[in-house]
DNA sequence: CTGCAACTTGAAGTTCACTTCAACTCAAGG
DNA sequence: CCTTGAGTTGAAGTGAACTTCAAGTTGCAG
């Protein structure tokens, strides 16, 4: 079957080399190897990075998005079934982001409105729902919650 | 004038007294000394904590949120009418990152219908208008174009 | 006035998502 | 065959946004 070495595949998907070896150690693409122990990735494995991207963009970090990719088989090439179920999924899930941001811009409205901005008496601040950022290191933008 | 200690203050605010320190040093809010070099936080501060977790939500980077924050007067108490006019340009910004993710959600809807998920076809992973991360280090959700 | 929780500082540690580096090996065109 | 660009590894570095730690100081209740 028709592989791809990193460099090409680097510049088809957008993504480095060093982030797509960085990728494979931590179990979110796969690669064959050479004889010489060269990656060459197969093409389909272009989707997976696709995927990668956009669940990115919408604020998932590499382990949530690892453990969806895990519901791929992992003995055959997904098929178009397999990765429309996937997609299906984080739509939903960027629907629900969408809205707490909705909701956001609503109250924020509001809150110009009356000039605010209190802590105690806002629900931008907090609101029933958490969506504070929990734990430590850098946020991503509405951590989704668990 | 009535000021709160760190513990108080971040019992209010909701942030850890470390984060405020942090934030301080930061130069995204300020306080007074009492006399044994122990902070004080005015209560118009809260707001100011109360905007910086708004902004975070949203995506936004603390240096973005400190420039945005020292447009606010520095001889006085924010007004009302202070707060508003950088609410409504944050609105503004909210308001993007709600079109962005829109039309990320309809273009991968598109995307479960043809199956493709494609690097080369689908413009979901190199739409014209750049929102794929750039830089290094963790990504925040939709990189604000600069 | 004492005791203790709450505060202070600077320095170092943490997590995520990578990048960079050094030293080395492989693959392919001339 | 030889060169050269592309690839390999592990280890260390980066930047954001904090947290944790150690060692010491302050403020207030009793």
């Amino acid at each position: 079957m028709e592989t791809l070495p990193i460099g090409d595949f680097a510049a088809r998907s957008g993504v480095a080399p060093s982030a797509l070896r960085y990728y494979e150690r931590e179990g979110l693409i796969r690669s064959t190897r050479t004889g010489g122990n060269q990656r060459r990735y197969l093409r389909s494995e272009l989707r997976r990075v696709a995927f990668i991207k956009i669940a990115q963009q919408v604020g998932v970090s590499l382990e949530e998005i690892r453990d969806a990719l895990a519901e791929l088989p992992e003995n055959r090439t997904p098929t178009k079934a397999d990765w429309a179920r996937l997609s299906a999924h984080w739509r939903r899930k960027l629907e629900e982001r969408i809205s707490i941001m909705e909701r956001l811009r609503d109250q924020l409205t509001g809150c110009i409105g009356c000039g605010c901005l209190s802590l105690q008496r806002c629900s931008l601040i907090n609101p029933a729902d958490r969506l504070a950022a929990r734990g430590s290191g850098p946020q991503m933008i509405i951590n989704p919650p668990s």
